[in-house]
RNA sequence: GCCAGAGUAGCUCAGUGGCAGAGCAGGGGACUCAUAAGCCCUUGGUCGGGGGUUCAAAUCCCUCCUCUGGCACCA
């Protein structure tokens, strides 16, 4: 039987409300995940939230509620913007749940008795106001720290480190063996290069007298989890690692796991692959990262008046979720920044999807049930078969190489040809000569049967399809 | 400073040694099934600058500039 095809996004971090990035990284992996599904491929796809941690900490203390009931807030507002969407997950990650905690702890329990996790005592300067110790490059010319950091003082703390240090070796192997594990291959490069900077290993705890929101160490009830250590883990603790080991065995290792450019290294590319060979997992079974881009609002009007960001939930509200999921698809080439602009997301729409894609159908639609009473023939061979066929073959490519812009654009060609044949054939003027019958049925029916037509995972809904050009 | 990415038509981008391209926007035309949509034709480029290799460079090499990311440094 088929692995089922896994594909994760990164989870979000709870403490601020989504914007355009998050929706784009969400879009970009439901538009794969609905591409595999449409090629009769089973599909899980991992979506979720990040909920521990100093930051969420913080943004409670200064709204005045406990972490979780701030961090649920949050999520909500996540949720909400995942169903205006349509972003069609299987599964739904939180930190905060058992599932993950339980998980987290088994393996924390397991990496400190195989001797992966070590405690260690560290000095260092430390900001009361901003809660986190400072580096060498938070010091001032003179040597002093910043007033911004209020008191600072030097602290020595005790604290769990993991032996990031020991697999250097390991993981320069396998990227060098494995070059497809980073995607695009320019980011392999990147990763490559940050990899041989890697000097010490990670610290994997914080004392809960500094911080509380986090899961507890299991073998030491005085410090929480490190919130990147923690939230890496999502990606195996929902797919049953700990919890439903068949399950598991069936979904990993995740084919794609689609994340922002910032958090490849060394968040990913170093921390979470590390973490996997250190549970023992062999190279075959380490997950395909697909680096994506920043979704830049530099240079657009809306961005400046309305103090630089653009609310996704606003252009669905504004525009429809169909018209803001092509226009980031159709327009961002996976892995490159793109620059966010309204006037090209109504660009977009107009023209692919209302005059292109959707007036085609609606002419199509009439003259069927003006011409033939909506009731057509099959013809034995179409004109429009081998176009179709070959705009499903340029779409499949273009998603097997993670590009959906690509997929899109053949999509688009094949619509631009169906309208040109229209054009040729001219319909209108075969009704007007009973001679011209045949020749009627055989073009009204030119339309390919369902296996060949445009893949369904592209094709905007039903509803979407008559509405009319808009304007900002 | 180091390592990468980007720089091609008004806009968004393809194009990695062989006559500079597509879509949109702009201009013109024929048509009338259709959502003032669609179709055909068309204007528009020192391929960031400079140097080099080559019969031939957007493409390969060197160098500089601008923007972006990571790392380092400085504050």
């Amino acid at each position: 039987m088929e692995k089922p095809f896994y594909i994760t996004t990164a989870i979000d971090y709870t403490n601020a409300p989504p914007h355009i990035g998050h929706a784009y990284e969400k879009i970009l992996g439901d538009v794969m995940a609905r591409d595999r599904r449409a090629r009769g491929r089973e599909v899980v796809y991992l979506i979720g939230v990040d909920q521990h941690g100093q930051k969420v900490q913080q943004s409670a203390a200064r709204a005045g509620v406990r972490p979780e009931v701030f961090a649920q807030d949050v999520t909500a507002k996540f949720l909400d913007l995942w169903k205006r969407l349509d972003i069609a997950y299987d599964r739904w990650a939180e930190t905060t749940a058992p599932q993950h905690t339980e998980c987290v702890r088994a393996i924390l329990n397991q990496l400190h008795q195989k001797g992966k996790i070590y405690k260690a005592r560290h000095g260092g300067y430390y900001s009361v106001r901003q809660e986190q110790f400072l580096t060498e490059k938070d010091r001032g010319a003179d040597g002093s720290f910043s007033p911004d950091w209020g008191e600072v003082v030097f602290l020595e703390e005790e604290n769990y480190y993991f032996r990031l240090t020991e697999f250097k070796d390991w993981l320069v192997g396998f990227l060098e063996a494995h070059r497809e594990s980073v995607l695009p291959a320019f980011r392999w490069t990147e990763l490559r290069n940050a990899v041989e900077r890697l000097t010490g290993d990670l610290c994997i705890s914080r004392p809960k007298s500094r911080l509380a929101w986090g899961i507890e160490l299991p073998f030491d009830p005085e410090f929480v989890t490190y919130v990147w250590f923690d939230a890496l883990i999502n990606y195996i603790s929902f797919a049953g690692y700990t919890s439903h080991p068949v399950d598991f065995e069936r979904l990993w290792p995740a084919d794609y796991q689609v994340i922002g450019k910032d958090i490849l290294a060394p968040a990913h590319g170093i921390y979470w692959l590390i973490m996997l060979r250190a549970l023992d997992f062999p190279d075959e079974r380490m997950p395909r990262l697909l680096v994506h881009g920043y979704i830049n609002l530099r240079g657009d009007k809306i961005s400046k008046s309305a103090g630089n960001t653009v609310d996704p939930a606003e252009l669905v509200g504004k525009y429809g979720a169909e018209a803001l999921r092509y226009y980031l698809m159709r327009e961002a080439v996976t892995g490159q920044d793109m620059e966010f602009s309204e006037d090209r997301l109504v660009a977009r729409h107009n023209s692919d999807l209302a005059n292109g894609l959707g007036n085609l159908l609606n002419r199509t639609l009439g003259m069927a049930k003006r011409y033939r009473q909506g009731v057509l023939k099959k013809p034995a061979d179409s004109p429009l078969a081998a176009p179709a066929a070959e705009a499903v073959s340029r779409h499949r490519a273009a998603f097997d190489r993670c590009e959906p812009h690509a997929a899109l654009e053949a999509a688009a060609a094949f619509v631009a040809h169906c309208n040109g044949f229209i054009e040729e054939s001219a319909p209108w003027k075969l009704a007007k000569d009973p001679a011209q019958a045949e020749r009627l049925d055989a073009v009204s029916m030119a339309w390919p049967n369902r296996s060949a037509s445009s893949p369904r995972s592209m094709r905007p809904r039903s509803h979407r399809l008559r509405s009319r050009s808009v304007s900002n």
